[in-house]
DNA sequence: GTCTATATCGGGATAGAC
DNA sequence: GTCTATCCCGATATAGAC
């Protein structure tokens, strides 16, 4: 019975998630209203509010939806074998990412409006979001644990590559152009760039200018 | 008459004016109604929109104000005499910045939630604040003039310049250190950082990972 | 031109009955 | 767990006082 009562209700649920989900991707995230919702899934708009405290939460179990959905797809990428440059790696962790969320690109757009303020729960900077921040980052840690990083810099390595991917998630979230084409293009040059500069964090000659940046990254970490 | 009249429409704009901005700092931007602010300055409702036609309007001519106070301060700041080193010069920059937001530092932190939305009217990146952005990139630009930069570089430098004042504000206004030292450090070590970056990109050994970074700086600025 | 008062609409969110 | 009724809000509109 009881199960009978969980199954059914997470039945309700799942119902209201999908309808959402379609009017989002339809008519957009501000155009799409909770009474819609609600009709369409055949219940009251009380009823939605019982299963999603608010319009935004329902955009929130997609991303957490999409996120497990990827952990696998993350894990082969960050944890290919040596001999996948880690160049290689960090464009296809990137890509797994953008390949779970692009089915739903518009309705993730909705996350960005409260993407700055680490004070919203649906921030990806925010409290709500912790757990799989730091999943991401165990992943990242992996793809360096075998590049013999500076002792200063490494352990800093894994936030870092986490502001770096979510800062091309959200490019590829406001980039307009063809196929989200730019984004592809940021994404080569960048990994590029990423893995060059760790590269030469490790060349003695770059230890003063490493050091600064070491010491900006503390600063800005010390205060999330 | 006319003047009297005027004055009194604008010392009610002002009332208006005022007492949205102290409620913007108590209670946020979202959480703050029209009717609460009409109420507060002994208007009807209608009158609010009378003067300002939405409560974004509202932000908008916060941002004018203080971006029209602090030109003097910037323009000092970006043209001091040429034996002003430019690390102290931007320095200085950001600091009568911080200096004029100061007493707002609430109101900025309510509309930071809508910050990163560029979609956002109040967005700092957005269609509405755009004559402001390119005004301060006038003054950067006149900042970095005499500093002899590549032709490749020079000319997004003053956008690069923008960027980075603008992330040391953003971390200013999340800042919960005492007296925001934390922002004074990080502004302290990343002028530092800044200036040293923009000196070696002028020596010819750092010409291929500059046309990188150029790259890098083409696509993003694409977008925008 | 500067307001007041009031009505209206659609939308997010909630209270309390069932 | 679900629904009905209701509230509040931003915004708009209107009629009219001063």
């Amino acid at each position: 019975m009881t199960s009978n009562k969980m199954a059914r209700s997470e039945e309700t649920r799942r119902r209201i998630y999908e309808v959402a989900l379609a009017a989002f991707r339809e008519k957009g995230f501000e155009e799409t209203t909770m009474r819609a919702i609600a009709a369409g899934a055949g219940v009251a708009t009380g009823a939605a509010y019982y299963y999603y405290e608010s319009k935004e939460a329902i955009v929130m179990a997609f991303y957490a939806e999409a996120w497990a959905s990827m952990q696998e797809g993350l894990g082969a990428a960050a944890e290919a074998g040596k001999k996948t440059p880690l160049e290689a790696r960090l464009t296809r962790y990137v890509e797994v990412k953008l390949e779970a969320f692009a089915p739903n690109r518009g309705v993730l757009r909705a996350l960005l409006r409260n993407g700055a303020d680490p004070a919203s729960p649906v921030s990806p900077f925010g409290r709500e979001t912790a757990p799989m921040r730091e999943a991401d980052m165990v992943w990242l840690a992996k793809m360096v644990a075998d590049q013999g990083l500076p002792k200063d810099l490494g352990p800093h390595v894994p936030a870092v590559l986490w502001l770096y991917q979510m800062g091309i998630v959200m490019f590829w979230l406001i980039d307009e152009s063809a196929g989200q084409e730019r984004t592809r293009e940021l994404l080569r040059v960048s990994a590029k760039a990423v893995t060059l500069l760790l590269q030469l964090s490790k060349l003695p000659l770059t230890r003063p200018i490493r050091r600064t940046a070491v010491e900006l990254i503390e600063i800005v970490r010390g205060v999330a």
